[in-house]
DNA sequence: ATGTGATTTGTACTATCGTACAAAAGATCA
DNA sequence: TGATCTTTTGTACGATAGTACAAATCACAT
């Protein structure tokens, strides 16, 4: 807010605004909004309550700042590595580079905000699920954007497959990517320790494997009339 | 809790303690647990606070008594279609007779208990997303039991790939449900209206093809050999 | 009708919430 | 050093949270 460059204004202490950034970064990803309080994250960041009021005013305004920091780097490293990926050549290359250029950064560790990385982006499904509005109102203003740049590109690789199909399958991918981040655990658990839910290599192979395939799948309206339909009842 | 058959003990009134029940599970289900307060249930409920406390106990009591009502006859629901579905003879209608099992009752409108519910099912995805803990704890020793059943089941359809594989697939299956029923409005945005992401039965069938296609991508140790992988780099 | 147990109501208690604000502390430059 | 600005601290306030509990009300068997 307060535009003063002051000699150094790189990181002049510790930087308590940073700190609180991630610490609330971190708790809201994994407890959701309303679970966390001002002082929790006061605490976590190792700083007093009335810092946060200082640098973000609000609750709410701390959040946004999150989505703020992020949304800018994070684009332009997904704009970038998506203009990579549509200069693949071979098609079906070139679908699975698009997915990949998709699913990885949000997979990625550490603090690197290009990345937008797996903490924020665990963030995002959090607030996606419990309905926040200030993340709701940022989302559609800001993410849409890229979703139809990847949408596209993605139909570019797939003409044959109608738009409205690959809307719909684009949707189950971030779905399972938000999901693998959020209880990544359940696959370690379901998989009886064979395979390591937290894994980022892993679960970016197999989501990209798994979500090229369910794009390759035959467009909806033709799936159907070459085979017959199997029509299952119980017993019941 | 308590058990007194008096008479006819169905539906003597308005049945408060059912009311506040699917006040609860609906409010739980699009605000996430902490952003609702017991008061909210009550005015939502038309009860008085008290009654939630007089039912229930505790706000995490309401939750616990929402998952007990519903993951029995749902359980039974889903291993009779699963049953059903594996009857199906040729392996490739299984596998769609299997995931179709798995797939349709979490779209089940209205409020019968056996199908489970779009709305029950959006409750888990929301109360997973939030890591609340009631609800970890009766997902690992309810849910994990019919998930075993359905990845066992999709193996035996697909035997030359890796019960992992089938196990991060089933994971972004059930991820991609999740977030169809926590934002079907994504998808009539992305769409441009051409598509209803609220619209049970295409939900289901595009859930169904994506997610049959992706349970028959090859195995990732074998996808890789046969074809070089397409390494993607931006310009920064 | 009356007594009895099951509900519902109203209210109150304590804890914690988000936020405000004055004072203290720290930093920067004349 | 002293003036000025930024940041941190400590504390307090009103609102609301979950829950407890006594009183009122209801349903029904006798």
């Amino acid at each position: 807010m307060v535009r003063k460059p002051t000699s150094k204004e790189t990181a002049r202490k510790p930087n308590m605004r940073e700190a609180i950034l991630a610490a609330a970064e971190e708790l809201f990803a994994t407890n959701g909004f309303n679970a966390v309080s001002v002082r929790d994250i006061a605490q976590a960041a190792g700083a007093n309550p009335g810092s946060v009021t200082y640098h973000f005013k609000t609750k709410d305004g701390l959040l946004l700042e999150i989505y703020r920091r992020h949304c800018g780097p994070m684009n332009l490293r997904r704009s970038e590595l998506l203009a990579a990926a549509k200069r693949v050549r071979d098609l079906q290359d070139r679908l699975e580079a698009v997915v990949r250029a998709y699913v990885a950064p949000a997979f990625t560790s550490g603090s690197d905000l290009a990345g937008g990385g797996a903490r924020f982006t665990r963030l995002r499904a959090v607030m996606s699920a419990e309905g926040n509005e200030v993340a709701r109102k940022i989302i559609a203003q800001t993410f849409d954007d890229t979703s139809h740049a990847f949408i596209d590109a993605i139909h570019d690789s797939l003409p044959h497959v109608p738009r409205t199909d690959i809307v719909w399958r684009s949707h189950f991918l971030l779905g399972a990517l938000y999901y693998s981040l959020v209880t990544p655990d359940r696959v370690s658990r379901l998989s009886r320790g064979e395979a390591d839910g937290s894994d980022a290599a892993s679960a970016i192979e197999q989501l990209v494997q798994a979500s090229v395939a369910a794009f390759q799948a035959p467009a909806l309206d033709q799936a159907a009339p070459a085979r017959r339909r199997p029509v299952v009842s119980s017993k019941t």
